[in-house]
DNA sequence: CCATGATATGCTCAAACTGAGCATAGAGAA
DNA sequence: TTCTCTATGCTCAGTTTGAGCATATCATGG
């Protein structure tokens, strides 16, 4: 509470002075694409010698995870953070991203465990970046898996995922449980149930990031078993009651450090901005049918929607334009061609796929 | 495009190697409350010494200048970068935050002069707070002040602002008419139709950001010459054809760095959250009326709200309870206080004043 | 050539939501 | 008591949504 002259922290030394913080900043990047109606990212192999290295004897899970691309972030040689990540994905992937934008800072301790052997913090601008679709994978290790293979989820164009009944509520039904009174108890159901939807059946599609977080929290995902476990191991102390279950066990894939959490937060992201910009243009085709559109949003979405609306919306919001060619293969009738018309860009203030089932409610 | 293997940059060395690019962290808080009907954020008064101290000869800006409250991140003492904010805040200031969101992480090269003068790159993570109203002034020479002192442009409650068309629009039509050719002349044409909304009228009171962007890189707002000559001092090249003007004139009131664009980066976040989150109650005292509620909305969208409507979706969302007392003193009939109802977290996926002016059309 | 099965596209209709006002209520001030 | 204010209730037309029904236009297989 002192009072302290707030500009006294301006001063040249307190920034430039010997005892700088040492940080490293990398990038992650989540690159998505959508194909055949699969929101996919790119991910590499990782062996995890962040534990692998360090302890080698203590039993620690050592088989690769998977990660999202990473790079360094060098101000030597780039400008600014945007250009730092186009490079080192075009050097490392060849490819050439399309719409780029930054996400999140991560820099919580012991984010990366290798803090934990001593390393310095290591803190993480999440990136998230949208290429078009048919772009050939990443070169090297890299591969496309869909997304929902991390987040299964997420999915809900086929009905209510069965994982949210047989793995994911039961364990969060666990957490409550375990919560140490009845207020604490209050609040967690309160937090399922809101993150979740699991009242009026209010599933709201933007709340992934909320979502990942409670079920790490709750450890029910298995990073979370997995990182109480190195910090154990480690010597950290934890008074945390997480389920003693397998860490490799929980519902979605796993992945390396905290790279489900910023896929969570890219999903987040891209399905929130669908509403009020004209992202999806990103991941078609310069021409495109209505059909192929509606099934790139409910892709990135996880939700189905109803398809005369959507065209009604689509073509009443002056977003596209009829090119006049047809798409014949079909299997019925012909579908219009049409294309994103950048004009509506001048006109509206917030063009996007604002569809109803999208606002939330 | 040579088809590197990913992961080999996840070699320990790379991130923990000699060559680690050092990056200072700091932390820039756009500390937000609404008092008088104003939207205000505490600043302080900062000699620019960043220039001042490295070539006191050479005759450039040397008046204190407003900025943001900042801190350094020290990894060795902060866990998480949310902490660090708050901890540093409530030190230097005596303020204890309410809401705390991270911004954005801006890293551009030379967005800190003193990296011209040898410094390193000093990347900066802005975070967005709210406090009460009537929390008390930040101790030592920190002050209030409303953030259209800053944006004047942003302000159109009391109809469009007279900034717009005596300063901004014909400062904006140089900037077109300076265009190198045709082509371009018209994508500048354009995106200042996007951003002003000149063509149907169509403001959208969350593009604070991109208008900010806008005004700097057409060399509008003094920040922009003042940068460019600060390039030139320092021996750095300007092709930039910026209109030659005195570097401390243009519209609204400059502040120290990049400030003013952290500073529209908060405001774009909040106006926008304000949609879809019940941030406003974070602004409110705990029992309030509904034309205070509504007061606190329009000044921080910059519009105003048609009273009876705002009332009837307030209400109708459930957002609010009425508690039963009244407000004697509003200069006509008593009004209603109420509260806001912590459940409909539970209840609504995306609670807030979720009014259609607010909506962007 | 005609039914069948697909998908595309057009159109309708009730319910809910918005934008703008009119009208009345309950205070203090003149 | 009347006037002036702000609060609060209510109406109404225009628009937007949610859900379907109906028709169009292909390919395919009798």
């Amino acid at each position: 509470m002192s009072a302290r002259n707030v500009s006294s922290l301006f001063q040249r030394e307190a920034i430039f002075g010997e005892g700088r913080p040492a940080v490293v900043i990398g990038l992650n990047a989540v690159i998505i694409t959508v194909a055949e109606e699969e929101p996919r990212i790119l991910v590499v192999r990782r062996a995890d010698h962040a534990l692998a290295v360090d302890m080698p004897s203590r039993g620690l899970a050592e088989e690769p995870q998977d990660a999202l691309p990473f790079g360094p972030f060098d101000p030597q040689v780039h400008r600014t953070l945007d250009l730092g990540v186009r490079d080192w994905v075009e050097t490392q992937t060849g490819l050439s991203l399309g719409y780029v934008e930054q996400l999140y800072t991560f820099a919580d301790q012991y984010r990366d465990p290798r803090e934990l052997a001593g390393g310095g913090r290591v803190a993480s601008i999440g990136y998230l970046a949208l290429v078009h679709q048919g772009t050939p994978g990443g070169s090297g290790d890299a591969i496309w898996r869909s997304w929902h293979d991390y987040m299964p989820w997420e999915d809900w164009r086929d009905g209510r995922p069965a994982v949210l009944d047989e793995e994911i509520l039961p364990g969060l039904e666990h957490w409550i449980e375990a919560a140490p009174d009845a207020s604490h108890r209050s609040a967690r159901l309160d937090r399922v149930a809101i993150t979740f939807g699991t009242e009026a059946g209010a599933w709201d599609a933007e709340r992934v990031l909320d979502r990942y977080q409670l079920l790490y929290e709750a450890g029910v995902v298995a990073e979370a078993r997995r990182d109480r476990a190195a910090r154990i191991a480690l010597g950290g102390t934890s008074q945390e009651d997480l389920p003693d279950q397998p860490a490799q066990t929980g519902p979605g894939r796993s992945m390396a450090l905290d790279h489900r959490r910023i896929l969570a937060t890219a999903m987040s992201r891209i399905r929130g901005k669908l509403k009020y910009r004209p992202v999806v243009f990103e991941l078609l085709p310069a021409a495109f049918t209505l059909l192929q559109m509606q099934r790139v949003v409910e892709a990135l979405s996880g939700v189905r929607l109803h398809k005369q609306n959507f065209r009604r919306l689509v073509i009443g919001s002056g977003l596209v334009d009829d090119t006049g060619r047809v798409e014949a293969r079909t299997g019925g009738r012909p579908a219009a061609l049409f294309r994103f018309r950048r004009e509506v860009l001048r006109e509206r203030p917030a063009p996007g796929v604002g569809l109803p089932a999208l606002r939330g409610a």
